[in-house]
DNA sequence: AATTCCAGAGAACAGTTGTTTACTGCATGG
DNA sequence: CCATGCAGTAAACAACTGTTCTCTGGAATT
């Protein structure tokens, strides 16, 4: 079914993809409502009203950034999950998955943490909206864990969300500690690690 | 030593005042690194050139908003690790006094929510450095509890940042709901008490 | 080979922005 | 009571913004 492009919609999807590389280089000291379409087309090299052709706006922009961003993460919280050690391997594992995915992507969770909570109505809900995806197919990993007998659905949903919003402020922690010193980004390690274990503490003496 | 002030700074800090109240109502809708100066005053009523009188930027504006916003926390996260009742008592208590602040003051917490991640590097730094201070008086607090006893002070700090951390959380999914109908901040409430109940059962059997 | 289509260019538009300069009026301190 | 200080004003600046319109070259279709 996936019919090789011509020259013709293979250029415009290079062009579409050059503005948003260019719009997330440009999120990275400043925030989406005060990115200007202008900016991004200069940053490109193309006409600012060739733009138009992409996206209705710099929100629309931000809408199809977070898909892009947030669809590199699914393979990420799928494996940080599934990875069926014992239980503190399992936290320790996590927390290194979570520190080479930032290294790997250090623009893409700036953007999610940024806009998350950002002036732009329309990103913000898509946002919303990938990340109750990942609590869910979280919280399906977690149901085939063993320690997950007896839990009901919405406990279920309830850590799954706390694991997933653990692992976004994990992550900002990481970015922050990028430009310091490597001992701050050990000691980012053993406190994400903790607070981690911590949680997994309280899940497995959740139904005494 | 407070001397009343003269009408020449009483007028100023007035003027200050309305600046940062009319800045913090447009930032509802925007971040701050859009925010404009010329939109503050104009909202205000006042000429572009008196905003220099009081800031250097909107960068600058946005620091002393931080003091202004996270000042009125204080009190609410002191009393909400402090009240001593029993455990689970203290975490319906503590998510129905986080729901009371949301209410009382939800520009504040959207601004902090905003701007903690935000494009404003200064403001960022403001913020963090604000959360840092929360995290020693709440692990002060929990160090009083005789349930600490044998915890190092570093697991205590990594709790009491945990806390942290899940208020902010709380309190944002609470703003989200501000504008929904309420049968939505109820199952807010459900899942924010589960999540501090499920931290807490951590935080009981850390020991062991 | 002739025609249609469309991604991108170019120019122009009215509005907005931050910042500077010179000013005014009034509370303040000698 | 008078001189100084300073909060706020007014006008002007170059630079920038989003959006519209018209145009063009070359791929796609027939």
């Amino acid at each position: 079914m996936s019919h090789t492009l011509g020259i013709r919609q293979a250029q415009k999807q290079k062009t579409r993809q050059a503005l948003l590389d260019a719009a997330l280089g440009l999120l990275e000291e400043q925030s989406l409502s005060s990115l200007g379409l202008r900016e991004v087309t200069r940053a490109v090299g193309v006409a600012p009203t060739a733009f138009y052709r992409h996206f209705r706006s710099t929100a629309d922009l931000g809408v199809a950034l977070v898909e892009d961003t947030l669809g590199s993460l699914h393979p990420m919280i799928r494996t940080t999950v599934s990875t069926a050690d014992d239980s503190e391997q399992r936290v320790v594992r996590a927390v290194e998955l979570i520190a080479r995915h930032v290294d790997a992507y250090p623009a893409h969770i700036r953007f999610i943490a940024r806009e998350r909570h950002g002036g732009v109505q329309p990103v913000r809900e898509a946002i919303r909206e990938q990340l109750a995806r990942f609590g869910q197919e979280v919280k399906d990993e977690l149901a085939k864990d063993c320690e997950s007998a007896g839990w009901s659905d919405d406990d279920l949903l309830m850590l799954a969300n706390l694991y997933v919003d653990q692992m976004l402020i994990t992550a900002s922690l990481f970015l922050e500690a990028q430009e310091s010193t490597p001992e701050e980004r050990d000691r980012v390690i053993q406190v994400a690690t903790r607070q981690m274990r911590l949680i997994s503490i309280g899940r497995h003496h959740w139904l005494d």
